[in-house]
DNA sequence: CATGAATGAGGCTTCATTCAT
DNA sequence: TATGAATGAAGCCTCATTCAT
């Protein structure tokens, strides 16, 4: 009950979703700093007081929604790749997954480099709590891949690092150039680069 | 200003350096929009007039210690590469330039952070047009590294922009890791990973 | 803000006539550019950012205060002349009540010289608006004084323009002269001259 | 000697008059606060300081200025009218030089505003020491005038006064009007309105 | 609870004046 | 003496946050 009622007032939950949404536009159109407080209420079609009633302070608000588009990227990713069994099957899709959820949520990135802007202290930050969250379930995947003695690296956590790493400057400078398409569509060449190097494998 | 004596008069292109010096490491501190012009005009040792009379405003301090950063990187890695003759030899060095170059000028990272955050649409962002400018450079040893067949790829464009992005975000994470060392540090082990993959290459 | 409890909640309506009659008040008293937004926030008892929230800036808001203080001139002397039916009696009632709204509103005049000293040239000028606004009006009433022969002069601008430019002149110099007593003292001998000219009539 | 020498350094007295020249019409275009004292100094061709060298502060340079064109006026109406035995003719000649000046010298009008808007404060203000200066010198006319009882009015301090200020709004008005002429092509019509009043002799 | 009017600290920029050269 | 670089007080405006309704 409650959700499907006809009650004008909307749930708290849901109030707070679509807070989080407009705040999330917002701040990726105009960067945190840009954004008056009153745009996201309007953009959310609340009071500017509404908006504090359910977040403390305007970094309180960034940081809710980067988090939201945090938890989001993490379950497309895992959606799509948790029930894939062959661990290089897995980092595969895993990788092309993450690749898409940022063509179908550019806006994460504008967060991701706005909190890296203006949050740049690690007291502050949330990506790398963020990623300490997640590291066990990626490094697991690192050591499966080193089972078999295929991969010239030997440290899970130097190869978990460094693939990061790429992938992040990759997604990162996804506007830089023009011309450049859909970051899926730059996937196969960016996977076969990372799997095999730039040389030959002959050489 | 400073606890120098009173009025100190000194050269357009000293005081220019100095001002530009301050603005650098006062943006790459606290962020374009943390920062108040005071705090570089104090950290200068001049007057904040003195400030705004060298530059126009905020902004075009702000782009010319980006533009002087951008200056120095290209002269650096110039400075070390352009002699190497042999292409993979010179690609090599350039690379490993480029990262030690953060690693003595971290500040430089800040102020590409900044921009991207703080100018992002713009026509004002001048990293673009620093990327442009050295392209046919950069594209000239791409081919030549094609020349002999030894690379995977054979689109000089499309090599020099996946190493680019990759060596970004390599770059942008340098502080992500607490544990993680200078970036020259990384060096032999990214280098090697671009060259063959992170796949054994009998694979 | 001044002694008053924290924070009060007025009638849109309300606050803006408060701010605009403190606006007009310290306009007069130091000048437009001699007045610090602050000082007309104190006045009128609200913060500097309630003065914001009604008023553009600085400048739209001394324009809405010489507009207010325009709309009440009209007033007054429509209110006090428009009823009076014999042209001359008209004419003279109107002067009368001319006069006696700047003795009343004696700030009016300075703000006439602020706009004249800092907005001389542009198209913002209220003056030259409000004048052609009303134009047609008196110039019906010189037609009328004019349509029995009695004036010496036979082109309504002309007649409308000299006898205003007398009065502003008249106006302007109020406090020019430290024993000049009010407007209204010395209308009599103005509106006896303007009649008749200072030479004797049987000249 | 001096002022035909070929030395590159002005006479001291020269530099003065050339600063002047260049602050009445600065001042004159821009309104006192308007101006930068540097553009002053660059429409002189001199350096900043030494406006400073010449005049203490920008107050005193804008009250230098307006009294070295009071001077000129007085010069120019003096020079027109003291010659002119008859008392009427005198009177004439008189307004019309004075409306002839400000025809030839409008920055003139422009700083009488200025000094009224900026420094409305008896203290400050030069207008009324001047108009003290002269004030004999007219009313000495204004009782020749009225000598052989051809004046409707027996005060020659209020006969003063009242055309002063006529004159003086006739003057600040001069812009008003677009379409207005010169002054001195609205002499005779005002002249005879100011004369003989606005209605017919025999009314 | 929701609202948006009210607030004031804070930041960019200007410019009159000073003073080292 | 002449200069113009240097200065910093002052002023306009924004916007995160609070709170009366």
């Amino acid at each position: 009950m409650g959700s499907e009622g006809k009650r004008v007032h909307k749930s708290a939950s849901v109030r707070e979703s679509e807070i989080l949404a407009a705040a999330a536009s917002c701040f990726a159109a105009h960067g945190y700093r840009g954004v008056d407080v009153q745009l996201i209420a309007d953009t959310a079609g609340v009071g500017k007081g509404t908006v504090y009633r359910y977040f403390t302070s305007k970094e309180a608000l960034f940081h809710a929604a980067l988090r939201h588009c945090l938890d989001q990227l993490r379950d497309h990713v895992r959606a799509a790749s948790d029930y894939v069994v062959e661990p290089m099957q897995r980092f595969r899709t895993a990788t092309r997954a993450y690749l898409a959820f940022f063509d179908a949520h550019p806006e994460t990135i504008e967060l991701f480099i706005q909190e890296r802007a203006e949050f740049r202290d690690q007291e502050t930050s949330l990506y790398f709590p963020y990623v300490d969250e997640h590291r066990e379930h990626w490094l697991a995947l690192w050591r499966q891949l080193m089972g078999d003695g295929r991969l010239r690296i030997n440290d899970a956590e130097a190869a978990n690092r460094l693939v990061s790493r790429m992938l992040y400057g990759f997604i990162l400078t996804r506007t830089a150039e023009p011309q450049t398409g859909s970051l899926e569509d730059g996937f196969e060449e960016l996977f076969e680069i990372m799997l095999h190097g730039i040389l030959r494998g002959d050489t």
